[in-house]
DNA sequence: TAGCCCGGCGTTTTT
DNA sequence: CGCCGGGCTA
């Protein structure tokens, strides 16, 4: 093996990297050089002189695809270009325009995101009479979703359900039904068909088959515990042949099967593949030994699992704290101050907050604009999903398909053309009638009753359409849009209307056309079919810019994969997280507790666990019980007696009770306990190591206060403390003169 | 047709 | 408490 292929890499790396003939499968833990080894595979594979035609890596997010490329791109310079690496989705939408012939598919497929899924559920509800109101679209679009996961059709939904769900599956099974007519209809695909089609497709093309199972002698598939059933299937197929499958991922780190994701993948491979080997990455490069070890004594909890213990030779500096706050205006306050008291000594890049749901960012971004704290919130507002945005591309979407009912209905009157709901309500019932698009029914209008300037409405929208439909032959995707947004009038709306958001808006149109001009400049297929199928299959585009200096805000699900130095995760709370709905259900209990561990395991120096004794949710106030997890991690939790924060008045500058600490211990051993100091907090302080975190101290100027932070030692040893009014200091013990109280 | 008001609802979301 | 969507009125 080439001497610059093993260097970096520890012993069991090593054995995954070599280890290229039949199935294996790699159990990496978080922080333990996961693609790193996959990178070094390939380009072991590379530099052995195996084609890099026949290598095929496959992920789950464009993000990892592209860090995997610029990785290989790194070890090799050469031939990695030509090994397919890419996620799942668009290694199928590839599969599908190239061999669309075979399966009588449009090549030119629009893809369907989650709004025009449940746009399109809508109408067929409308079509079936079925109360929206009884059964939610967006309901509706997981079940068919998931049906797809499982490469169910229709009526495999109904034939085996309980009678209790017949109701509901069955109007599902219609539902569906309708909905893939519908698609078909406007040439488009969701997410799971581009999976599913690809499955039937490949077991339905033996010859086709076979070529793919070529392109793919080595298969490498990452974070497979998150692979569905027709992702497992789809592997399965193209692995059959060679069965060079190398799987990477981590069971702990499942936390997606509520998208149809099947942690049994993983927790099988060794049944499906009998004489697969296993590899465990175990050596932790990320974290301290504190929080590898708090990790991992909640993630035993969990039954489902395959046990692996991570470890690492990281100095055990840092600390483990469990924060107690009033409420969730006082959890972000004492976040914001923690913040910014170590902010002197990381990039604010290097803090985060993690939450289990959206809506309790808002608190900490009142908190963190309120001092100053910059912070980026990621994953809420996506750049795709404004509406201004999403109605340009709607505009796109209708001049590469004019039967593309979804994308007709949303900009018909966008800009104001004097067309409304009741119009568009008459054409829809006719089109419906002759089994025709909108798009096709305004030629006919004149027979449905539609006045007169209605009419002539509709008709100039539909030159208008035409005319840029037009300019498809001969313009590219930029000035196809740049003539959109003026020629459509939608600019000028803009303009007239002259607000603050409207202003953005524009701006943000802007921002688009200059993605669509680096589309251009980068991608080799400059057509607008081309670009439509470049947004559907990529997420945000700029929500978490590593170059800027912030704080980082987001949901536990979105934190996978990442690390910071410290690491806060809020609303510890039963009924929060782990949260109601998964509580009686032990195998979603299980995933929230991986979801715990995903979030514990992103911490490299300091990791705090955050939890309110009451916050308000929907307006009302909710008094809690700090989560199991807080005590599974080794707290306990004083239960009885919420904390009544003395001699304060304002609730925002209530003072602090860090009330369980960890306990450090100047040893690597990885398996060290907690002690839990909960009850020594007011009592007297032994003298060896006196100035504890957690103890109460008085100070001649300051007053009342707690030791939070302890840095240096002996003569240099600095205290951090929180005052009663507030204020943090940072103060050398020597000379501080402080008593214990 | 468009704007307003009222009622219901309220996890997580790689593609 | 706040948002979104449906229905009703000007």
């Amino acid at each position: 093996m080439k001497e610059f292929l093993t260097k970096n890499l520890n012993s069991s790396q090593i054995e995954a990297v070599r280890c290229i003939e039949g199935p294996l499968i790699i159990f990496a833990g978080a922080g333990t050089g996961k693609t790193k080894v996959i990178t070094h595979r390939i380009a072991y594979l590379l530099s052995l002189g195996i084609s890099p035609w026949s290598i095929l890596a496959v992920t789950f997010t464009n993000k990892a695809a592209s860090e995997m490329k610029k990785k290989v791109a790194n070890l090799i310079s050469q031939t990695y270009k030509n090994v397919w690496i890419s996620t799942f989705h668009s290694f199928c939408a590839h599969f599908l325009r190239v061999e669309a012939s075979k399966i009588n598919l449009d090549p030119d497929f629009l893809i369907y995101d989650f709004m025009d899924q449940k746009n399109t559920v809508k109408d067929c509800m409308k079509e079936l009479n079925i109360d929206e109101k009884k059964i939610k679209a967006s309901t509706i679009v997981n079940k068919i979703s998931r049906a797809k996961d499982d490469l169910k059709i229709p009526s495999d939904i109904t034939s085996e359900v309980k009678r209790s769900d017949y109701f509901l599956e069955s109007t599902t099974s219609k539902i569906y039904e309708l909905y893939q007519k519908k698609l078909k209809k406007a040439s488009a695909l969701d997410f799971g068909d581009l999976i599913m089609q690809t499955v039937v497709a490949l077991q339905r093309l033996p010859a086709t088959l076979e070529q793919y199972q070529e392109k793919s002698k080595y298969i490498m598939v990452d974070e497979y515990q998150d692979t569905n059933h027709a992702q497992y299937i789809l592997i399965k197929l193209l692995a059959k042949k060679h069965c060079n499958i190398c799987v990477v991922g981590d069971d702990d780190q499942s936390v997606y099967s509520w998208r149809g994701a099947d942690i049994n993948n993983i927790l099988n491979f060794k049944k499906d593949y009998r004489n697969a080997k296993s590899v465990r990455l175990e050596q932790n490069y990320r974290s301290t030994p504190k929080i590898l070890s708090t990790a991992y004594k909640v993630v035993k909890h969990n039954n489902a699992r395959i046990d692996k213990q991570l470890w690492t030779k990281n100095p055990d500096d840092g600390s483990v704290i469990v924060i107690k706050a009033i409420n969730e205006n006082d959890e972000a306050t004492k976040i914001a101050n923690l913040i910014l008291l170590n902010a002197y000594k990381y990039k604010l890049s290097s803090f985060a907050v993690f939450y289990r749901t959206n809506a309790q960012s808002r608190t900490f971004e009142d908190a963190f604009r309120r001092v100053g704290i910059p912070y980026s919130l990621v994953g809420t507002l996506k750049f795709y999903d404004r509406a201004e945005i999403k109605d340009i591309i709607a505009y796109l979407k209708l001049i590469h398909n004019p039967n593309d009912n979804v994308s007709f209905k949303r900009i018909i009157n966008i800009p104001r053309r004097g067309i409304g709901k009741t119009s568009i309500k008459i054409l829809e019932k006719f089109a419906l009638l002759k089994n025709i698009s909108l798009w096709e029914a305004i030629p006919l209008a004149s027979q449905v009753g539609l006045t007169k300037g209605t009419q002539k409405a509709l008709n100039s929208f539909m030159q208008l359409i035409e005319t840029f439909s037009k300019l498809k032959k001969d313009s590219s995707a930029k000035i196809i849009s740049k003539k959109v947004v003026t020629h459509s009038g939608y600019l000028k709306e803009l303009e007239t209307e002259n607000t603050l958001e409207s202003r953005t808006k524009i701006e943000n149109i802007q921002e688009l056309i200059s993605a669509i001009t680096d589309f251009e400049n980068r991608s080799p297929d400059k057509s607008l079919a081309g670009y439509l199928t470049q947004i559907a299959l990529t997420s945000d585009t700029d929500s978490l810019d590593e170059s800027k200096d912030k704080v980082t805000l987001m949901t536990l699900h979105l934190a996978k994969g990442l690390e910071f130095e410290y690491v806060f995760i809020c609303g510890l709370e039963e009924g929060l997280f782990p949260i109601w709905e998964s509580v009686p259900n032990n195998e979603e209990l299980e995933e929230e507790r991986r979801l715990m561990y995903v979030g514990m395991t992103r911490a490299k120096k300091n990791l705090y666990l955050c939890w309110a004794t009451e916050r308000t949710v929907y307006g009302k106030i909710k008094w809690n019980v700090p989560s199991r997890f807080i005590a599974e991690a080794g707290f306990r939790c004083d239960l009885t007696k919420p904390e009544q924060s003395p001699n304060f008045k304002n609730p925002n500058k209530k003072y602090f009770r860090a009330e369980v600490v960890y306990k450090g211990k100047d040893t690597h051993n990885y398996n060290n306990d907690y002690e839990i100091k909960n009850k020594q907090l007011l009592s007297p302080i032994n003298n060896i190591n006196k100035y504890k975190i957690g103890t109460m101290v008085l100070h001649p100027t300051f007053g009342r206060g707690k030791i939070i932070e302890q840095s240096g030692t002996e003569e240099n040893l600095k205290l951090v403390v929180l005052f009663e009014n507030g204020q943090w200091k940072k103060l050398l013990a020597k000379v501080a003169n402080l008593r214990f109280i």
